[in-house]
DNA sequence: TTGCACACGTTATAGCATAACGCAATTGAT
DNA sequence: ATCAATTGCGTTATGCTATAACGTGTGCAA
């Protein structure tokens, strides 16, 4: 998916994902972006929509929450599953792709001719900082 | 985790998974034990909480969604991770472990000394009958 | 008896997401 | 140039998901 010039809406919601220290909720952005004129959540949402849809954003299923990719450019997308170390402390995120992952869930769909069209893989926890 | 004898609203909520074909949201649970005298979603929810505790029942973060374990009795749970396929058409949700997938993933946290505490994968798609 | 833990009921509120309407700008064929 | 289709945008209203806060009753152990 090549991603196309982003309208101004995306552009501010990219931003603001993009200069965070973690995920945010569709709502913070909100917040973030009234000086900028957004009042209401369908400007944020319809934005995010789009946003993932190019593949440069990420929704986090189990915190109801959207960073901006770690890897742009990254080809890993197109043929790989990607996955979420959450920490539940201080919020921080890490991406990351492990092949052998994905090829043990594809062999399980296709023994079972499941079609996957979305596959979430996230791991909540402490990180190595908020652990100690 | 052994499983204590559940209360009377545990009771009610877990029968109303167990004999479900699919997941079910917490306010469907509510409407389907209105007749029972349930009338506050924190009813369900309570019951949930403790339900998801003993490990008898799972919380499908992408869908927002409860479903009864489909492996009662198993000890997969104690020491495995847990992963669903979730039909976007009918609903049907297959649970599966896969001890490979898992050993990976904890390979993964063990190199960023990261402290996983619940980890969610869920494959959203279409089942072999909803595909065809 | 007193204190504590736990389940429960109720009301209110917080947080997340989309439906439905209308308008404006763009594009691309006819 | 005109028309139709698409896309983005703004607004209002609504729906769905989840928890806070308060009070009640019950069982049990110190
Ligand atoms: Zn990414
Ligand atoms: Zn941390
Ligand atoms: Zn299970
Ligand atoms: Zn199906």
């Amino acid at each position: 998916m090549t991603t196309p010039q982003l309208t101004k809406n995306q552009s501010l919601v990219f931003d603001v994902l993009e200069k965070a220290e973690g995920p945010l909720s569709a709502y913070t952005i909100l917040d973030k972006l009234r000086d900028h004129g957004f009042r209401a959540p369908l400007q944020v949402y319809r934005a995010l929509e789009k946003l993932l849809e190019y593949g440069v954003v990420h929704r986090l299923e189990s915190i109801n929450s959207f960073v901006a990719c770690a890897h742009p450019g990254d080809d890993c997308h197109s043929h790989g599953i990607v996955a979420f170390a959450i920490c539940e402390s201080c919020g921080q995120v890490t991406e990351f792709h492990d092949h052998e992952v994905d090829h043990r869930l594809m062999e399980w769909v296709r023994g079972q001719k499941f079609k996957p069209e979305k596959t979430t893989i996230e791991i909540r926890g402490l990180c190595e900082a908020c652990a100690a």
